[in-house]
DNA sequence: GGCCGGATTATGTCTAGACATAATATCAGG
DNA sequence: CCTGATATTATGTCTAGACATAATCCGGCC
């Protein structure tokens, strides 16, 4: 364990034992250093890193603090399906339904695009359906490919880099066509994530995902001590 | 703009243009530094923090490589139900329904604790059912609490402070209580979000929040760089 | 009393080096 | 050809300083 870890871990454990609580202050730098007896920009890293994931907040003269606990906020991991499914000991298939030229729908993809719609299979049950358009302008090669073996999320994250995404989550409702894919009653209560990837500004991609309520649930995980 | 940020911002400006792409290598640390007349400890600094915004790889011995994107991981920000409701321009309003000593239920809250259920409502009208339990061993101060005009999550923000936290996000239909309480036909979709809450490795809380489908949905963004 | 300017002080950023560590490349020997 | 020891190399961590910056305290002046 190297000294800046054990500085940061000294400190997780004390705020967390609650000995030093919200808007106390911690000691200086300068006393750690002598505490620790190593340099102060050993010790300023750990405070960084402290600060970065929102356990202390640090101000010029007057020290740093305990931040007092905010919004909730974690990191969400959406993995891929196939992924979703092989964990779970299943089957994973993809069925193309749909593969056509597009003017990008309501989506921010703009023409010319390429729609691609499918249903995922995870132990022989249909688990999720998804529409996806696809910026031909952005990866002519989508072009190319039948998307008929693999499904174009695997595709894509081979083929090509995102620079930024923003993912929308919902409980929708299928409708009577989207029930039969998925062979529910109609009106059942299903998780809709939509995603549109964007790189260098342009919009490369939007997915939208409709999985089984019964079938799929979404977990994110915050642990502290950023690491 | 300092140095570091000057590299880092260099740096993720040729990723984004599809100058450097995933996998490619970046010039070496002892590059950087002829190149921008700096120490290797500032280089070092932009490069440590473009990994762990994950735009990059290190590896020993070989450099540091362009990173392959992970499309599907997100920050979730789940705020307070009130600031939500707040940033619609509509009114908030809490409303009790049950408060009563519980022994935990089938969450990972043990006895002795304080279930707290109520109703969001916002613009006049549901908006959210929650079901809580609180650790009284954790938090013995809301055993004093009546929760009455504010809802214990606000309450807890301020007295709490947590360390770490579980979020699962699931479509349900509404029960015919459910329906009831949130003013929609019963089994309607709705958006299930369960957290547990822990301080110091104990549970502190649970929380069950159950929003209506047709008002609420979660955004979760991913911006690279970090910062 | 109230306002302004300087002294103080803690953090922010940086330098020029050092040694440690891990992964690769190379080469000798079986 | 394959294996294992050795040298090389880039990153990982750290030191002991330096100057910059921002916030505060304090004293003196109006």
């Amino acid at each position: 364990m190297t000294v800046e870890e054990r500085i940061r871990s000294d400190i997780e454990t004390r705020i967390h034992a609650g000995d030093w609580r919200p808007g106390d202050r911690i000691p200086f730098e300068h006393e750690l250093v002598v505490t620790y007896g190593c340099s102060r920009a050993t010790v300023s890293k750990a405070l960084t890193t402290l600060a970065r994931s929102g356990l202390i907040e640090r101000r010029r003269k007057a020290g740093s603090f305990v931040a007092h606990p905010q919004v909730h906020s974690a990191v969400l991991e959406v993995p891929d399906l196939a992924e979703i499914i092989a964990a779970r000991g299943e089957a994973y298939r993809w069925a193309l339904t749909r593969r056509a030229a597009d003017a990008g729908g309501d989506t921010e993809i703009a023409a010319p695009a390429l729609r691609v719609e499918g249903v995922h299979f995870g132990g022989g049950a249909p688990f999720a359906l998804e529409r996806r358009m696809i910026s031909l302008a952005a990866v002519p090669e989508a072009g190319d490919t039948a998307f008929v073996d693999e499904a174009p999320g695997t595709w894509l994250l081979r083929h090509v880099s995102w620079t930024a995404a923003r993912h929308r989550i919902r409980a929708v409702e299928a409708s009577r066509a989207e029930a039969t894919a998925l062979e529910v009653r109609p009106r059942t209560a299903c998780l809709e994530l939509e995603r549109t990837t964007w790189r260098a500004g342009q919009p490369v991609t939007h997915v939208r995902q409709l999985f089984r309520g019964d079938r799929y649930d979404l977990v994110a995980e915050f642990k502290p001590g950023g690491s």
